[in-house]
DNA sequence: TCTGGGGTCCTAGGACCC
DNA sequence: TCTGGGGTCCTAGGACCC
């Protein structure tokens, strides 16, 4: 079905960020969490936010990534927290991928601390007579020496593969890891057989329930599974799925991400809001961040999606297709305002947290539209609407995202 | 111990069209 | 008069990743 022409073996790497949120945290603040040898990032210690990332000295007390802050200082009480600097993020994950590109023709972002490159050709041509191994350690000197992000290198013969040697590339101590780890062509089936399920990436809590009331639990128990009782147990595509990856085989090339599918913001609240007043207020706040930051990426999105999650943690969401792109708060408001009044509408208990988000986006606005029916003619963004959003984006350009706040502006 | 925020991808059912 | 199937779009929910 797949596998076509048995090509030349690919050469794969991934970039990986070491502790990245920590490493960010002590760049932008040297004097504080930059000495402090327990570091949580997350947030701060009475948030009802997760651990994002934590030093290695903060994990031996036990705390681990997407454990809630409040029981990590718990189980570590010494540690500083800190938030997570999120205009950092951005700005050093690009870096990264301007030093990457300019060793792999494909460099492929998955995550703001993790990317793919495809070396194949260029190993053999330029690298040539070079091992993989090699290059990866100049790539991940030259990263560290530009960007003063320290990064790791797994390598093989596909995404997969290059992802699950990240692991023991990782220099920490006792590992006996050198920052470089690369699994060569034909060794991937021995080198995934050692694995547990719940390692690979793809198998999440849910599906490895369901594995283990099978009695599958390491990579070995479902290579000995016959290809007919994978399919009766799992449907044809998961069996297939799982079938390549347990013995190393994944085709999936390293795609340049071009374009953006959503757009989105959230909140949880501090306190769980009842009142319909206050989470509209809310709603208008993060319609507001996300209209600007779609004008700010140059999209207009034509899906608006708000989405609730109750104090019971039930997740709800509730979307609109328009027949027109938007991109202003203008717009956008009476839209995301219908879709929560339906939201509470079914369900009327506090809110935990709640989220906007624009999809199906496309570049730039979209001008002179085909004829539109009365409702949608009122929500119709107007030149002079993105005009004005355009000088709000100007003023919060040069005096920052805070200098004009909602209520500041005439609705019209 | 009380569970973030940014995303992607998949599935399933219904509407609608040919 | 009745029966049908495929394709596309939309919505809601859920799994998963970092």
């Amino acid at each position: 079905m797949s596998a076509p022409a048995r090509s030349r073996p690919r050469s794969i790497l991934l970039a990986d960020c070491d502790v990245y949120y920590v490493q960010l945290a002590r760049m932008a603040d040297p004097e504080g969490a930059g000495r402090a040898r327990l570091l949580i990032v997350g947030g701060s210690a009475e948030s009802r936010g997760v651990v994002c990332s934590a030093t290695y000295e903060v994990r031996k007390y036990g705390v681990r990534s997407g454990m809630p802050i409040s029981r990590a200082v718990k189980l570590c009480p010494q540690a500083m927290c800190v938030p997570v600097p999120r205009e950092l993020t951005t700005r050093k994950s690009e870096e990264i991928v301007e030093v990457l590109k300019r060793f792999a023709p494909d460099v492929e972002s998955a995550s703001p601390d993790e990317a793919y490159m495809d070396l194949t050709t260029t190993m053999e041509t330029v690298y040539r007579g070079r091992t993989l191994a090699d290059v990866a350690h100049m790539i991940r000197a030259a990263v560290e020496r530009e960007t003063g992000i320290r990064v790791s290198m797994g390598g093989g013969t596909s995404k997969l593969v290059a992802k699950l040697a990240v692991e023991p590339a990782k220099p920490r101590d006792g590992s006996g890891g050198d920052g470089v780890y690369v699994v060569a062509p034909g060794e991937e089936e021995a080198f995934v057989a050692r694995l547990k399920l719940a390692e690979i990436p793809g198998i999440g809590p849910k599906f490895q329930e369901q594995l283990a009331k099978r009695g599958w639990f390491d990579v070995k128990d479902v290579v000995a599974v016959p290809r007919e009782e994978l399919e009766r147990a799992l449907g044809e595509r998961t069996a297939e799925w799982l079938h390549d990856v347990a013995r190393g085989i994944d085709d999936s090339p390293v795609q340049q991400r071009e374009e953006p599918k959503s757009m989105g913001c959230e909140e949880t609240f501090p306190r769980d809001i009842m009142s319909d007043v206050e989470l509209e207020r809310e709603l208008l706040q993060l319609v507001d961040r996300v209209t600007s930051d779609l004008r700010e990426e140059g999209y207009a999105a034509r899906t608006v999606t708000v989405k609730l999650k109750d104090s019971d943690f039930t997740l709800r969401s509730a979307a609109r297709t328009l027949d027109e792109a938007i991109t202003t708060h203008h717009a956008m408001a009476p839209v995301a305002k219908e879709l929560l009044k339906q939201l509470r509408r079914k369900r009327r208990v506090a809110a935990r947290l709640i989220g906007v988000s624009a999809s199906h986006l496309v570049r730039g606005t979209i001008e002179g539209q085909l004829a539109l029916f009365e409702d949608e003619r009122a929500a119709r963004e107007t030149e002079k609407q993105r005009e004005l959003a355009a000088a709000m984006d100007s003023v919060r350009e040069k005096f920052g995202r805070h200098s004009l706040k909602l209520g500041m502006l005439p609705e019209k």
